[in-house]
DNA sequence: GCCGGTAGCGGTAACGGTTTCGGTACCGAT
DNA sequence: ATCGGTACCGAAACCGTTACCGCTACCGGC
């Protein structure tokens, strides 16, 4: 471990000014193929690794795009990441995951500490924030964007779907199907405003025919198949006349699906199941399980797409509203 | 979107200078009371998010801890990462994560750009890397963890797992209990280092005893439950006599649980499964699958410790070489 | 009443780059 | 020989904050 190598040691070992070296290493013009090779060629035997902290804090911009997300291990979010870096590829920005929690609070103070690098862009998760949160994501001075959910006021630019609509378009297909004994198991509400979203646009769908939920169980941490399998036994248990399950998610709706293979019940035949984000752990599970596709991808492609946008059109861009209208796919379960 | 705050200006609004101001919100001594409340106050109500760039250069420090692995989406780094957040809760340091794509030269981009930002910390997933990224990790002026992976030669400090003995082991329990056609579904290799030495340390194993691989399958791409259903089904047509498949991923596991499961095959009694890692989506399943806990979360832990420990030493402290123990996990399913 | 100590605050110089503006060398054309 | 233009390079100011040091006011002790 050196002393540490500033640009102007490689400059000064390559023979040129301080401004010749750092127009080199970045690529900018009025520098000589020659100077130019002679620079990198420097800069590469001795390890030089520019600091961006004091670049940007001199050109006064940062290529970093902050992505907020609740949680990482909850299987949704990977992949609205994977669609934000795939549009940013080839862009000179990336992006920095900051993960909230499921956790208002958190999620201010990870989006304070995000917005005080200055970043190019700022992609949150959900609609609902504190007010000092909404108050930063109007005042900052790059483009934002809330993703996910279309269900509430978005504070600028927003991409995705409506899980109202999502859970009322649920309730149709399971009626049209003519279940009528109907349970749903849940996340804890207060955490997971889409989660309750679905619950009260099922609840509202199913209402519209004069339906009303038989059972009813929430469980609060992480989603998983476990919690699914155990919950699903339990509600079973206390409610042997139900015909249908709607789950909060494919996790636990793969969970439902294990305990009816090891209860011995036929699926819909004893009992339908239906998730939601079509989850890609739903291949290649024995009966390919109803949900509802919840566009992460897309979402997260649009999201970084608006930030590009909206990086050439220099802050002059239209604000966007991009409403996705997510898929049901019925599978083998209802 | 105002014009743009700075300290300064919440210094002329409080009526104070801009040192004092600075204090204050940093939460440092030499403020009274009063005065560093009335300070906030202003800063609170105008909304004011300092500029972490200018006060990082200043300060030549950054609380930022850099985490690189090759991927979000395999169900194996998110649980490193809350292992890493969860060390670093409660002290000034904040985790960054970046992902290399299981590329050697997208990880030296990768981690060119983070250590450009001078951070507190580095953890990176795996001992193989090029060139260039070596000499950046031996001379980055921070402490370097390298995680998950103990076969190889560290750079600088190094928490992980033997991955060689892990399937050295498998093939000792495998053998032990009688299994003697014995079959491999795996990644490609030249993408999972770590799953090329579970790979030779299985056959190594197994040669202890003069058994060979009947049968071997590499597939691309990531790792997902269909494609280790299909491998499957692909392998036993191919090779019927197979009584024991050992798979590089529970998560190819599972869908070898879910073929037998589909091809009313009985596990182990027909052909016996094991896999790798020891995910929560093997808890729920109809059987308890045989896996080898990869310490995901302690390894996380450790390593943040580390880059804590290094800290407080001043740069000073031991190299660390930290060889965890994964514990095998039976199930029902050898 | 003077003195030394301390709490509280402010001025100035960095931090390591980039922007801006200017300068020099060299070319062909006049 | 002079001129205008282009290609390349350098000096100085600056980005927003914090480290460092100095200053002032006030206190108790003698």
């Amino acid at each position: 471990m050196t002393k540490k190598l500033l640009l102007k040691d490689v400059a000064r070992l390559a023979g040129v000014s301080e401004m010749t070296a750092s127009r080199a290493l970045r690529g900018a013009p009025d520098v000589s193929a020659k100077t130019k090779a002679k620079i990198e060629e420097i800069a590469r035997i001795h390890g030089y690794v520019p600091n961006r902290i004091a670049g940007s804090l001199s050109s006064q911009s940062v290529n970093l795009v902050a992505v907020v997300v609740p949680s990482l291990n909850s299987f949704v979010f990977p992949e609205v990441l994977s669609g934000v870096s795939a549009i940013l590829k080839d862009s000179p920005l990336k992006p920095v995951v900051g993960v909230s929690g499921y956790d208002l609070a958190e999620e201010e103070s990870v989006i304070r500490e995000m917005l005080s690098w200055r970043p190019s862009g700022l992609i949150v998760a959900g609609l609902e924030h504190t007010e000092a949160t909404r108050r930063m994501l109007q005042q900052a001075d790059c483009p934002v964007v809330e993703v996910m959910d279309v269900d509430g006021d978005p504070v600028r630019h927003c991409v995705g779907i409506s899980h109202l609509q999502a859970g009322r378009d649920m309730a149709a297909q399971i009626l049209a199907r003519g279940y009528r004994r109907i349970g749903f198991i849940g996340t804890k509400m207060p955490q997971d405003f889409r989660a309750r979203k679905r619950f009260d646009g099922f609840t509202d769908g199913l209402a519209a025919e004069g339906v009303t939920l038989a059972d009813l169980e929430h469980y609060s941490g992480e989603s998983s198949i476990q919690t699914g399998r155990q919950m699903t036994a339990q509600m079973l248990a206390r409610s042997p006349e139900l015909d249908c399950l709607y789950f909060s998610s494919d996790v636990m709706s793969v969970g439902g699906l294990m305990h009816c293979l090891a209860a011995g019940l036929t699926v819909p035949g004893d009992i339908a199941l239906a998730g939601f984000n079509n989850l890609q752990i739903l291949q290649g599970l024995p009966q390919q399980l109803a949900t509802t596709d919840a566009c992460r991808r897309e979402i997260g492609e649009r999201a970084a797409g608006i930030i590009l946008q909206s990086r050439e059109a220099g802050g002059t861009g239209e604000l966007v509203f991009d409403r996705l209208c997510p898929a049901i796919s019925l599978g083998e379960t209802l």
